[in-house]
DNA sequence: ACCTTGTGAATTTTT
DNA sequence: TTCACAAGGT
C-alpha cells in the first residue's frame, strides 16, 4: 500500500513550519499561511487555535476575551469544530454570521448607514433614467408624474400580464395606459423602465416609514439572496457593505472588537471578499494605533481561488505588512499527480510528498469527442477495478451534465423551463440541486417531501417514527396505528402522478383522522384533491398565467409528475448525497476541498458564454504568461486556478478526456501533462 | 446597410 | 438579468 510511509525528515520539517506559526502569534506578527492543495492547511489553523487555548486560555478568560476563527462556508465551521472539540475559548463561524452578531446591535448607526444606501440607489436609479438610451421615450415624455401614478396604481395589473408574450403584454397594458403608446413600442424596455419606477417608489416609501418611526430595524437574513432595502432587509453582499462602513466610521465600535478578541485567524483567506479584509485591516491599523495588541492570520491557497468575488492574490495589496509563511509539504497525492500540479501552477509552492513512498498512481491525458465518454469511463472501470469500496469520481463543468449522468435529466430540464425558474434562474441550482434542504425551492421541496414519504412507507424496514411524527403517534393505539399502516400501505403507483392520485383517494376514502393528518402534514394543502395539488403546482411554478393556457399548462404539471419515477429516485440521491453508484459525477467546482482515489476530469474548449475557448486558450497561453495583463491575466489565473483544484483532488489516479481537436494547443498540454494521445478503445 | 425590436438561452459557488 | 441573434423595418 503506497502513501502509507512517512519520511522523517520532511515530518521535522513540517513541525518547523508549525513553530513558526506559533511564534508568529506569540509576537503577535500578521501572517498570511500560503499551502498548497491536499498540505493540511486546515490541520495547521487548528493547531494554531490549539496552540492559543493552551499558551494564552488562561489570560483570555481571565479578560473576558476569546478567538474569532472565520470561514467561508458552514461545511467548514462544522470541520473545525470537529477538529477543535468543544471549547468557548473559540467562536468559529462563518465571516457573515460573525459580522452580524458584530454590528447588529448598532442598530442606530445601522440606521443612518441604510438612509444613506436607500437615497444612493433612488439616486443611481434617477441617473440611469436619465442618461441610458432605452429610457430615451420615458425623458421625452410631458407629463412623466401621471405615468407614474397611473403605473403604481395598476401595479397588480402590471404583474399579471408580465409573462405574456410581447404584443399580448402590450394589449393588456394599454387597457390602462392609454396614450402611452410611445413608452410600449419596446416591451423590454418598457418592464425595465417599470421595474425601476417601482424601485424609487419602494425606498421612498421605505425612507418615508424610517421618518415616521414605523421602521426602525435592519435585518440580515441569510435565506435571501438578494436585498430588500424597502423591507429594511439586507442581504450576504450587503452584510458586509454595512459591516465595512460601521467599522470604518465609528472608532468605538473598532475598539469593542478589539478588546473583546484579540486573536482573528481566517480559513480559505483566498475566497474572502475584499470588503471583510478591509475590515480585518481596519483593526490592524487601529490596534496599532491604540497600541492594543492584535494577531491576525490568514491560512489559504491564491490557487485555489475560482470564485471572482475572492480576494485571491490580491490580500497583499488589501492587507499589507503579513509576514509569509508557506508550506510545501503535501499529504495527499502520489508523485505523478503532484508533478502535474506543481506544474499547473508553477510558483513557489511547489509541493513535494511527505511521503516515502508516494511513487504509485497514474495519471494521463487524451483527447476524443463526446462519444468516446462513455468507453472511457468504463475503461477506467475495469483498469482501475472500480466498485462500491474503490469509487471512481467524474469531474464535468456544468450542473446540466451533472444532472444528466446521475440520471435526471428530464425532472432538471423540466423544472427548469417552468416560468417561475425561467423568472428567477439564479435560482435553478440553488434550489433544485441543494444539498441543504431548507435552500430547495418551494417545489422541488414538497417533490423531496414526497419521494421521502414515498421511500419511507414502502420499506417495510423503515421504523414508524420516520414517517408517523411524534404528535400523532403519541396518541394513537396499538389497533389505530395497525389500521393506519395497513392504509398507507395500500398507497400504490409508480409515477409521482399515480401516488398522489392515490394518495388523495385514499384521504377523501377513508375518513381516518390520524391517517388524513398525516397526509395534511406531508402535503400542507388548502384543500385534499388531486386537483388542488395541480393548482398550487401551477401558482408556484407558472404564476401569473392566463386563463386560455390554463389547460395547456396543466399538462406540462402532469408530465413533470409522471417523468419516470426512477429520475425522482436518482435526484432525491444525489439530493441526500449518496453516492450508490460506482461512478460519481460532480463540477470542477463542487469538489473543493475534496479528495478522491480516482479522478476522471471531461474537458473542453468552452465553458458558459463569457468561457468561449477558456481552457484551449489556457494551454495556448501558457507558453507566454509573461506577456499577459489585466483582463487576460485574470482569465487565464482563473482557468488556471480551475485546473489546479481539480487536478488536485486525485489521489491516485487521474485522468483527462479533452472532448475538442488539441493540435493547436498540444504543446501547452504535453508541457504540464507530458503526453497527450488520441483516445481509443482498447481490444 | 443599418437600426429597432423581440425572443430565447445562459457557468461555477458561498453567505 | 444580460446578451446574441434573427426578423423586420427604414
Amino acid at each position: 500500500m503506497s502513501l502509507s510511509q512517512v519520511s522523517a525528515n520532511t515530518i521535522a520539517k513540517e513541525k518547523q513550519i508549525q513553530q513558526e506559526i506559533f511564534k508568529a502569534i506569540d509576537e503577535c506578527q500578521n501572517i498570511v499561511f500560503n499551502a498548497g492543495a491536499g498540505a493540511g492547511k486546515t490541520y495547521a489553523l487548528i493547531e494554531g487555535l490549539k496552540y492559543i487555548i493552551q499558551e494564552k486560555g488562561g489570560n483570555l478568560t481571565f479578560h473576558n476575551q476569546n478567538v474569532i476563527c472565520i470561514t467561508y462556508t458552514n461545511i467548514a465551521t462544522n470541520k473545525i469544530k470537529e477538529g477543535l472539540g468543544n471549547t468557548k475559548l473559540i467562536k468559529v463561524s462563518t465571516i457573515h454570521e460573525r459580522l452580524w452578531d458584530l454590528i447588529k446591535a448598532y442598530q442606530k448607526q445601522l440606521l443612518k448607514i441604510h438612509i444613506d444606501k436607500l437615497k444612493e440607489e433612488i439616486n443611481e436609479i434617477e441617473n440611469q433614467l436619465k442618461t441610458e438610451v432605452n429610457f430615451q421615450a420615458y425623458r421625452d415624455l410631458t407629463d412623466k408624474e401621471s405615468f407614474i401614478k397611473l403605473i403604481l396604481e395598476n401595479k397588480d395589473n402590471y404583474y399579471k400580464s408580465i409573462d405574456r408574450s410581447a404584443a399580448d403584454f402590450r394589449t393588456k397594458i394599454q387597457t390602462f395606459l392609454v396614450n402611452h403608446d410611445s413608452l410600449l413600442t419596446n416591451v423590454s424596455y418598457f418592464k425595465s423602465l417599470v421595474g425601476k419606477i417601482f424601485s424609487i417608489n419602494n425606498y421612498k416609501n421605505c425612507l418615508e416609514r424610517i421618518e415616521n418611526e414605523e421602521y426602525k430595524l435592519v435585518i440580515y437574513d441569510a435565506r435571501y439572496n438578494s436585498d430588500r432595502l424597502h423591507k429594511m432587509m439586507i442581504s450576504h453582499d450587503t452584510l458586509l457593505e454595512y459591516a465595512y462602513k460601521i467599522v470604518d466610521k465609528y472608532d468605538l465600535i473598532k475598539q469593542v472588537v478589539l478588546d473583546k478578541h484579540p486573536y482573528i485567524l481566517i480559513d480559505e483567506y483566498q475566497d474572502t471578499d475584499e470588503k471583510v479584509i478591509k475590515i480585518l485591516n481596519l483593526l490592524a491599523d487601529y490596534s496599532d494605533q491604540i497600541k492594543h495588541k492584535l494577531f491576525i492570520g490568514y491560512f489559504g491557497d491564491t490557487a485555489q481561488s475560482i470564485y471572482e468575488t475572492g480576494v485571491g492574490n490580491r490580500l497583499s495589496v488589501l492587507h499589507p505588512d503579513l509576514t509569509n509563511i508557506s508550506k510545501k509539504y503535501n499529504r495527499r497525492s502520489v508523485n505523478k499527480v503532484l508533478n502535474v500540479i506543481n506544474k499547473i501552477r508553477k510558483d513557489n509552492i511547489e509541493q513535494e510528498s511527505i511521503y516515502s513512498d508516494a511513487d504509485a498512481g497514474s495519471v494521463g491525458f487524451y483527447y476524443g469527442n463526446k462519444d468516446n465518454i462513455d468507453s472511457f469511463i468504463e475503461q477506467y472501470k475495469t483498469e482501475w477495478n472500480i466498485n462500491q469500496d474503490n469509487k471512481l469520481h467524474c469531474l464535468v463543468l456544468t450542473n446540466e451534465l451533472v444532472a444528466k449522468y446521475n440520471q435526471f435529466e428530464n425532472l432538471y430540464r423540466q423544472l427548469k423551463t417552468t416560468n417561475y425558474y425561467r423568472n428567477n434562474w439564479k435560482s435553478i441550482n440553488t434550489e433544485i440541486l441543494s444539498h441543504e434542504l431548507s435552500k430547495l425551492g418551494t417545489i422541488p421541496n414538497l417533490l423531496y417531501r414526497i419521494i421521502d414519504f414515498k421511500t419511507k412507507i414502502t420499506n417495510p424496514k423503515t421504523p414508524i417514527t420516520d414517517f408517523i411524527s411524534q404528535n400523532i403517534y403519541r396518541d394513537l393505539t396499538f389497533d389505530q396505528l395497525k389500521k393506519i399502516l395497513a392504509i398507507l400501505e395500500s398507497i400504490n403507483g409508480d409515477s409521482i402522478n399515480d401516488f398522489l392520485e392515490s394518495i388523495f383517494k385514499i384521504y377523501n376514502k377513508t375518513k381516518d383522522e390520524s391517517c388524513n393528518k398525516i397526509i395534511k402534514e406531508l402535503l400542507e394543502l388548502d384543500d385534499y384533491t388531486f386537483d388542488t395539488f395541480i393548482s398550487h403546482m401551477l401558482t408556484q411554478l407558472f404564476p401569473n398565467i392566463e386563463e386560455n393556457d390554463m389547460e395547456s399548462t396543466r399538462k406540462k404539471i402532469i408530465e413533470l409528475l409522471k417523468v419516470d419515477y426512477s429520475e425522482y429516485s436518482s435526484w432525491f440521491n444525489f439530493i441526500n448525497k449518496v453516492e450508490n453508484q460506482d461512478v460519481v459525477y460532480h463540477t470542477y467546482h463542487g469538489t473543493k476541498g475534496e479528495e478522491y482515489r480516482n479522478v476522471i476530469i471531461l474537458m473542453q474548449n468552452d465553458f458558459g458564454r463569457q468561457g468561449q475557448n477558456k481552457f484551449s486558450s489556457f494551454f495556448t497561453k501558457r507558453t507566454y504568461i509573461g506577456s499577459l495583463n489585466g483582463e487576460e491575466l485574470e482569465k487565464f489565473t482563473n482557468t488556471k486556478n480551475l485546473l489546479y483544484v481539480s487536478c488536485s483532488r486525485a489521489i491516485h489516479n487521474l485522468r483527462i478526456l479533452y472532448l475538442d481537436d488539441v493540435s493547436c494547443f498540444k504543446e501547452g498540454i504535453k508541457a504540464i501533462f507530458g503526453e497527450v494521445e488520441k483516445f481509443d478503445v482498447r481490444q
